[in-house]
RNA sequence: GCCCCCGUAGCUCAGUUGGAUAGAGCAGCAGUUUCCUAAACUGCGGGUCGCAGGUUCAAUUCCUGCCGGGGGUACCA
C-alpha cells in the first residue's frame, strides 16, 4: 500500500518543495484509528524546519498536490496528513495477486542464495522431553518455515545432548539402583527417575559426583561397557523424541549430536593453541576472555575431558566448513547467553588471529536466538529436581479436551479424532508462540487448554468458517475476471471491509518482521487481527440490525466476496502452517 | 560484586526499528442465533505504561540511575 501511494504521489510531491518524497515514503505509518485513513504522514518534523504550524503546512501541501480524485483523498488531523485511498484498484490488484499469482501470496525470493542454519529442539538424551523443550522446538521449526517461505535455503538441525558428565551420572545411577529393571519396566520414566534420584542423593553423598566424573572419563576413553550403556540410553530417548516430533509435526534436515563432534575437537584445540589463544589455568585448558568481561571458555577439564563449550566451538567450525551459511541460528534458552557469547568470542579471536578475510569469517553470521523460561504454575521447571511435565501428557490432555468440545459442538464431524488432535496440538503450540520470545511463559493448564479468545483454535475455527462458506457457495470460487475496480470499490467502502483488506495486504510485511526479529509471535498477533476482522465482517449488521450475508442475491458482489473469502482462507491457512498448526476444514 | 533478560488493566499479553485519545484476550456484567459453524459477535466497567531524571517538536518505545522478579557468573549442559 505504501508502494501504491508512493508511486502515485511521488512526482507531484517533488514539485512542491515542501515535503520531499523520500520523507513521505519513509514515514508512512498506520493511523492509530483506522477511521482516520489508511496511511498517515506525521508533519511534526517540518514544524521546526519550515517554522510553520502543521495545519499550515498541510494547507500548502494539499494545494500543491492536486490529488486525483480516483486515487483518494488526503485530510488533516492532529498534525498528520491522513491518506484515504480509493481502494478499488488497490483491492483488485491485491485479490488478483493473492488468487492467481504463481508465487504464493506473501512468499518472496528475498532470501535466495542465503542459506540459513537453524538449530532447535536439541533435547538431552536420558532426560524426558519436557514442556521446557517445547519452546525451542516450536520457535525454531516456525522460523525455519518462515525463512524457507522467504526464499532462503534452510537446514534444520537437531543437536542432541548425548555427551558429557551427565552420562557418568546416569551410569552410576544405573549401576547403583538397578537401572536395568527400572528401564525395562518403563524406559522413559525409568531413566528419568534414575536421573532425579542421583541429584537428590548427590547433595548428601558427594562421592557420587566423583564417581560420575570418573565414569564419564571412562566413557570418553571408549570403555566398551560404558559405551554399551550409553547406547542404551540413547536408544530409549530417540524413540521417545520421535514420538513427540510426530505429534508436533516437526522435522529436521539433520539430526546430529555432541558425540558426533568427539573426533573434531582436537583440530580446533590445535588451531586455538597455535594461534596462541589458549592457556593453562588451575589445571584446565582455557581461552581467557577477561578482557571481554566474560568468564574463560573451558576447553579441557583438569582430568583432560572436554566440555560442552569445546564441542560447541568445534561444531561452529564444522558447520561453517560444511555449509558456508549466510546465518547460523541457535534457538536456545536465555540462560545460555553467556555460553554463546564465549563460544562466538573464541571464534572471533581465532579468525582475527588467523587473519581470515571477511568472506572466510563466520563471526557476524552466528547468532544465539534466546528465549525465556517456561514455568509451570509459577514454579521453574527443573529436570534435576523432578519438576517436570511430560510434553506428551500435556498434548494428550489437550487432544482429549478438543475431543470433548467436538462432541459438544459438532458431534457428526467426520474424522473427528484427527481434527481433535489438530486442535489440541494447535492450542499448545499457539500458547508457546504467541508470547514474545524473551518473556518467560507461565504454563497453566487453564490457559493451555482454553480454546476461546486469542488462541490457536480461534484461528482454526475462523479457517473452518471460511471453508464452510466456500462449501455453502456450492460453486468453484470465481476467477479474477470477476474482479473490477468499481465492484471492489463498492465492496470495500465500509470501515470493517476496508480494515479487512488493508490488513490482508500486510501479510508479506508481517512475515518480513518475523524474519527480521526472529519472532514468530508477530505472526500470531497478525493472524489473530486478521481473523478477528473477518469474524466482525462475517457478523456485521446493517442499520436495521439485520445480518449482512456474504452469499446473497447480488451475484457480482457475492463473487467478489467469495474471492476475498478464498484469499483470507489461504492466508490464514498459510500463516497457521508457518506457525506449525494445521488448518482443518471443519471442526 | 559484575553481566544479561523481564516489569503495560484483577489475570495473561500486544503495542508498527519515537508519533494522534495506550489496545486485545481471559475473568465479571448485559445482549445477539427464523441458525452462510455462537470455538463467534456487540456493549459496559477496568491503566500514575515499576520509580526518578535526561535526549526530542514528540518517550510505553532511546539513554542514565534506582526498585522489584528471573537468569548467568571455570571444570554441568
Amino acid at each position: 500500500m505504501r508502494a501504491a501511494l508512493t508511486s502515485a504521489y511521488k512526482d507531484s510531491l517533488n514539485d512542491t518543495n515542501l515535503l520531499d518524497a523520500d520523507y513521505i515514503y519513509s514515514s508512512f505509518e498506520r493511523p492509530r484509528n483506522p477511521e482516520f485513513g489508511d496511511l498517515a504522514t506525521p508533519l511534526f518534523p517540518y514544524v521546526k524546519v519550515l517554522k510553520k504550524a502543521p495545519d499550515k503546512i498541510f494547507g500548502e501541501v494539499s494545494e500543491a498536490l492536486e490529488i486525483p480524485k480516483e486515487l483518494g483523498e488526503a485530510s488533516f488531523a492532529g498534525g498528520y496528513i491522513n491518506w484515504k485511498l480509493n481502494l478499488g484498484d488497490f483491492s483488485k490488484a491485491l485479490l488478483d495477486e493473492c488468487l492467481s499469482s504463481e508465487k504464493q501470496f506473501g512468499s518472496s525470493q528475498a532470501g535466495a542464495g542465503k542459506r540459513i542454519l537453524v538449530e532447535y529442539s536439541s533435547p538431552n538424551i536420558a532426560k524426558p522431553f519436557g514442556i521446557g523443550h517445547l519452546r525451542s522446538t516450536i520457535i525454531g521449526a516456525s522460523l525455519k518455515r518462515v525463512f524457507e517461505f522467504l526464499g532462503h535455503e534452510t537446514v534444520g538441525i537437531n543437536y542432541l545432548g548425548d555427551w558429557g558428565t551427565q552420562f557418568g551420572k546416569m551410569i552410576v545411577a544405573y549401576r547403583t539402583w538397578d537401572g536395568e529393571k527400572a528401564i525395562s519396566e518403563d524406559p522413559v520414566r525409568g531413566a528419568y527417575n534414575l536421573y532425579v534420584r542421583f541429584h537428590e542423593e548427590e547433595d548428601s553423598n558427594p562421592s557420587l559426583s566423583d564417581q560420575a566424573r570418573k565414569e564419564f572419563k571412562k566413557l570418553e576413553d571408549g570403555n566398551p561397557e560404558s559405551v554399551k550403556l550409553w547406547e542404551k540410553f540413547k536408544d530409549v530417548s530417540h524413540r521417545e523424541f520421535q514420538r513427540v516430533y510426530d505429534i508436533l509435526g516437526v522435522e529436521f534436515d539433520l539430526v546430529t549430536s555432541e558425540s558426533f563432534l568427539n573426533d573434531k575437537m582436537e583440530s580446533i584445540i590445535g588451531r586455538l593453541t597455535k594461534a596462541n589463544l589458549t592457556e593453562t589455568s588451575r589445571g584446565a585448558l582455557i581461552v581467557n576472555l577477561e578482557e571481554y568481561n566474560l568468564p574463560p571458555a573451558l576447553l579441557r577439564k583438569q582430568d583432560g575431558a572436554t566440555l560442552y563449550a569445546t564441542r560447541d566451538i568445534a561444531g561452529l567450525v564444522y558447520r561453517w566448513n560444511k555449509y558456508n551459511f549466510y546465518e547460523s541460528l541457535y534457538i536456545v534458552g536465555s540462560a545460555q547467553a553467556d555460553h554463546f557469547k564465549q563460544a562466538f568470542k573464541v571464534i572471533d579471536l581465532l579468525e582475527s588471529a588467523e587473519n581470515l578475510s571477511d568472506k572466510e569469517r563466520m563471526t557476524e553470521r552466528v547468532k544465539h536466538i534466546p528465549f525465556g523460561w517456561v514455568k509451570f504454575e509459577d514454579k521453574a521447571l527443573s529436570t534435576r529436581r523432578g519438576h517436570l511435565i511430560m510434553l506428551e501428557d500435556v498434548l494428550k490432555k489437550a487432544i482429549y479436551l478438543a475431543k470433548e468440545k467436538i462432541a459438544e459442538k459438532n458431534p457428526d464431524l467426520a474424522k473427528s479424532d484427527n481434527v481433535a488432535e489438530q486442535i489440541g496440538v494447535g492450542a499448545i503450540i499457539y500458547t508457546q508462540l504467541s508470547v514474545r520470545r524473551l518473556k518467560d511463559v507461565n504454563f497453566t493448564w487453564a490457559a493451555a487448554l482454553n480454546f476461546e479468545g486469542e488462541t490457536g483454535p480461534y484461528l482454526q475455527y475462523t479457517h473452518a468458517r471460511l471453508c464452510s462458506l466456500i462449501r455453502k457457495y456450492g460453486k468453484p470460487v470465481p476467477g479474477v475476471e470477476r474482479l473490477d475496480s468499481e465492484l471492489c470499490e463498492k465492496m470495500f467502502s465500509d470501515q470493517i471491509s476496508r480494515s479487512l483488506i488493508t490488513t490482508l495486504a500486510r501479510f508479506p510485511e508481517e512475515l518480513a518482521h518475523v524474519a527480521r526479529d526472529y519472532e514468530p509471535s508477530h505472526l500470531c498477533s497478525y493472524l489473530t487481527d486478521l481473523a478477528t476482522l473477518f469474524n466482525k465482517f462475517y457478523q456485521r449488521k446493517n442499520s436495521h440490525g439485520k445480518l449482512v450475508r456474504i452469499i446473497d442475491e447480488d451475484e457480482n458482489l457475492t463473487a467478489v466476496r467469495m474471492i476475498l473469502v478464498e484469499c483470507l482462507r489461504r492466508t490464514i491457512e498459510r500463516g497457521l502452517n508457518l506457525l506449525g498448526l494445521k488448518a482443518p476444514q471443519e471442526m
